[in-house]
DNA sequence: ACCATACCTGCGCAGACACGCATATACGCA
DNA sequence: TGCGTATATGCGTGTCTGCGCAGGTATGGT
């Protein structure tokens, strides 16, 4: 049985991850490293959003940067992250959010129009 | 690159884990069914909360109820939360929110129990 | 020094969430 | 049938969060 501490961290650490946005600029962060633009770009975010989701990444020590002239090019700081966005995403493929109208023996009400 | 959808949906599995509550409730299913007011005896929370956190747990798939009597037993329906869960409190019990100047990119072990 | 670019930060709003309370439902028992 | 237990559901509230907007900071070029 998990510590209340742990429980605490690790629902912290998928409170991060619990956004769309902020996945696809991990996942373009594991894939190398880029800049604030870049992300926005590929998250299809604002510049001034993706800014604001790669602060909270900082400060959870997930991302770092690194300052070259104008631009901030931001790179990933924890490997853990790769494996639970992969196992999410290998989720995602497999769903059945969808159930299955036949042994489910729930107490859900079908559509009676 | 994931699609937009992949992302969405791995969004919404790490929202339903983003939850201390829900985390022990995981937890406890993922080591046997047990009942609502059984659970909310080890997650510390009130039995309407847990209820209604099983709801949504139910409604995602995750979770699954079996009735006995007045009581309904739960118990996990999907194996690739056991995972997540794993991973996340591994990341908890290593937690480098500061950043160590060491390396230590090596796979672990998933201990699931 | 001035300005442009790239980024960061504070503020306000709309939406979502967890929780507590009250109520409704399902089941067993007398 | 009526009561008590166990769970489910509807509602209201306080809190949080992501985003857009405006203003601030840092760096480099002219």
């Amino acid at each position: 049985m998990p510590t209340d501490e742990q429980v605490h961290l690790a629902a912290e650490s998928f409170r991060l991850l619990a956004d769309p946005t902020r996945i696809k600029v991990l996942w373009a962060l594991l894939q190398g490293e880029s800049s604030v633009a870049g992300l926005a770009e590929l998250a299809g975010a604002a510049p001034t959003a993706v800014s604001q989701h790669l602060a909270k990444l900082r400060l959870a020590g997930l991302v770092k940067g690194r300052r070259e002239g104008t631009f901030v090019y931001y790179s990933a700081a924890d490997n853990h992250v790769r494996g639970l966005l992969a196992q999410a995403l290998h989720h995602a493929d497999h769903l059945d959010r969808d159930l299955p109208p036949g042994e489910h023996a729930q107490p859900h009400h079908p559509r009676a129009d």
